[in-house]
DNA sequence: CGTCTTAAGTACGGTATCGTATATATCGAT
DNA sequence: ATCGATATATACGATACCGTACTTAAGACG
């Protein structure tokens, strides 16, 4: 089997590198499944290779002292995990565990800094995603402070059905639960409120967007300021 | 009045320049006063030079629809503002305003860039720079997730006291609540707890930090894994 | 069929924060 | 000395979330 460019262009960041970039990195990019609770990277670990996801989406998340962890962004199909290899970062310094399962490619960060060495343009797109990233951690903390459970759950929905193109998912409460440093009890009242409201549908562990302007609804402004869209 | 270099070497990454950049830089500075309130940055304009503190605090904060806005990140002595410019921005995307007072040294954008081109060493500096806002920010999303209002308070308190290298600030609740998105009255609350902890002292704009060790007590775990210290 | 495990919902008392409003205290200006 | 303006504190009912525990429901597997 030999790899194709065209296999690892579900992930928008690989999509818009110039086409020359593209095909060197093709033959040094590994694409397999990801599982939901794989840990990609971790605290103090060496920041080996960086994950362009295709489907599913990864958690960065920090850890508390009372072994509680929390998300700090997520990234899907528009972005990858480990960008602060691009800053001169060589050990990693928070869990990058995956929340839905799929697809991503894998890269090297010695065979990165190779490409972006051979093509400026290349770093030009990751510097973009890297601000981007700064955007949506800068958001996060608003929405941290100011907007309630089930707002939240409601906007990381709306953007996991956007980075997965389905609107059904394997995705447990509990597993919300800890995105979010909240209790599962927490989780299940927001879950009981969207579902009320005909936004989703749950059944153990199969989480349904069934009504999208409904979840919309239970949202908060968070979700259309992270920039979601094609952003390329 | 000439320029010298050790002017602007109350800032932590000004001063851990190479000599020669140093040197470049030093015409390039201008030092002046930043008082609280003043808005450095906002959304939108263009990014044209960028801040380094030497003593006062600068809020990074985004607004929310409501109006209220809510600091993200922080930025002292330790810092600069307007990093994204290293990644390509020329436009803001978030309010700078000035949380207390202090003196700042401000620099073109060109002629940073101008700096980076011609001493690479500096551009590693900053790099570390952006990471450890990367760092900041993460920290933030977890901490307004899980902790109570008078534990971000002495925290950001802390962490004042570090960048000013003073325990007595202007500092209103007022400008405490805005800091956080929370009620005036949540601010007096907390300001009450940390008083009545013995840890600090208010009187009409006047925020004197009397005991820290008190305040340590009654901070959160995120003062710690903030970067506060030499980090160069 | 019964049993085990896991997902999800419920319950209860306690605390934090909310929204709104008012009260008090201090400083500056007339 | 009086009057605003500003800083801080307090009040009150409502809601969100807490910690903990228990219950219900749906596979999985013998």
């Amino acid at each position: 089997m030999t790899t194709q460019p065209s296999e690892h262009l579900d992930n928008t960041v690989l999509a818009a590198l110039p086409s020359d970039a593209q095909a060197f990195l093709a033959s040094r990019l590994l694409k397999k499944p990801v599982m939901s609770g794989e840990v990609l990277h971790e605290p103090g670990a060496p920041l080996i290779h960086v994950i362009f996801p295709h489907s599913g989406i990864v958690s960065m998340q920090g850890i508390l002292q009372d072994g509680r962890s929390v998300e700090s962004a997520s990234v899907g199909r528009e972005g990858l995990v480990g960008v602060e290899c691009m800053l001169g970062k060589d050990v990693s310094s928070y869990y990058a565990t995956v929340a839905i399962s799929g697809q991503a490619s894998w890269l090297t960060v010695t065979d990165l800094e190779a490409a972006l060495d051979h093509f400026p343009d290349a770093r030009h797109i990751m510097r973009r995603y890297c601000v981007r990233l700064m955007h949506d951690l800068m958001q996060a903390v608003a929405c941290a402070s100011v907007h309630s459970a089930s707002q939240r759950v409601a906007t990381w929905l709306l953007r996991a059905e956007d980075r997965t193109c389905g609107s059904q998912f394997e995705l447990t409460q509990r597993t919300l639960a800890n995105i979010f440093g909240l209790r599962l009890a927490t989780i299940s009242d927001a879950c009981g409120r969207l579902n009320g409201a005909g936004a989703i549908d749950q059944a153990r562990g199969i989480l349904t967007i069934v009504d999208r302007t409904r979840l919309a609804d239970q949202s908060c402004e968070c979700y259309r300021r992270y920039a979601n869209s094609a952003w390329v």
